[in-house]
DNA sequence: CACCAGGCCGTGC
DNA sequence: GCACGGCATGGT
């Protein structure tokens, strides 16, 4: 259960419910309800969602190996994983965190959901298309809780058929394609390629990454964290997210 | 009641 | 190119 937390309501997916007895959310058109690693190895679905192909055990080694401090990430957060979500979800979602805090972001998400969403399930909506979320008006987002975001969405809406882009593209120019819809800027885009196009290469500076580079890293570059960029950014960021409310 | 939140936009240098 | 304030709203 615990460990599961972290992967499913740390920062990388708002989709997720705390039910007590197990998370839930509603992807792929239906509902799921986890509790432990056991739930998904079977399922295609989640097998691929929770990206148990790649060799987590084989990176944590590499990334252990770079210093103390990641050394001390990897041991505190052993099952991190990088979950493999729908790039318009991810896209809408990290629009949403700009300047935002989980839980209100999870609560706009659960509001988009119930507005324009399907219910899939009594009480369980899916997240609206891109379609489906054509149909908002930006008073009408506004009412939602989105604030300044409600245009940012409006535009994510109409430049959707990027998407469809950014497989074919390299990093840095997927990256500059993103930041052509407005209220995405660099970090924007880089939860967007991470979360939602699976890129590894990401490096997602957030205020936390921040603090943690300035003081663990100096003058170092995204290069020394590699090959797995992403991961290593994944570990310090709950690493160091957790020390100071512990 | 302040202050902050997984930032970005607009403006001014 | 960098620095700054403003931004909607709710959590703590």
């Amino acid at each position: 259960m615990e460990e599961l937390r972290e992967i499913l309501m740390g920062g990388q997916s708002f989709s997720w419910r705390d039910e007590g007895s197990c998370f839930s959310a509603v992807l792929d058109g239906r509902v799921w309800r986890v509790r432990c690693a056991d739930d998904f190895r079977k399922d295609p679905f989640l097998y691929d969602y929770f990206d148990f192909a790649f060799d987590y055990d084989e990176a944590r080694r590499v990334i252990a190996a770079k210093d103390e401090v990641l050394a001390a990430a990897v041991a505190a957060y052993p099952q991190l994983r990088i979950l493999r979500q729908d790039p318009w979800t991810a896209l809408i979602s990290f629009i949403l965190s700009q300047n935002n805090n989980i839980k209100r972001i999870t609560g706009i998400y659960q509001r988009l959901s119930e507005a324009y969403g399907r219910e899939v399930e009594k009480g369980y909506w899916s997240f609206p298309t891109a379609q489906e979320l054509s149909r908002a008006t930006q008073q009408e987002l506004r009412e939602l809780g989105t604030g300044f975001r409600d245009r940012y969405i409006l535009d994510a809406v109409d430049k959707a058929g990027i998407l469809t882009e950014i497989p074919g593209l390299e990093y840095e120019e997927a990256e500059k394609r993103l930041m052509t819809i407005t209220g995405i800027g660099r970090k924007v885009a880089s939860c967007v390629l991470l979360f939602g196009f699976h890129r590894f290469e990401a490096f997602p500076i957030d205020v936390w990454i921040r603090r943690v580079l300035e003081r663990y890293y100096p003058g170092k570059d995204v290069s020394y964290f590699g090959p797995w960029p992403a991961l290593c950014q994944q570990y310090l960021f709950s690493y160091i997210r957790h020390l100071d409310l512990d």
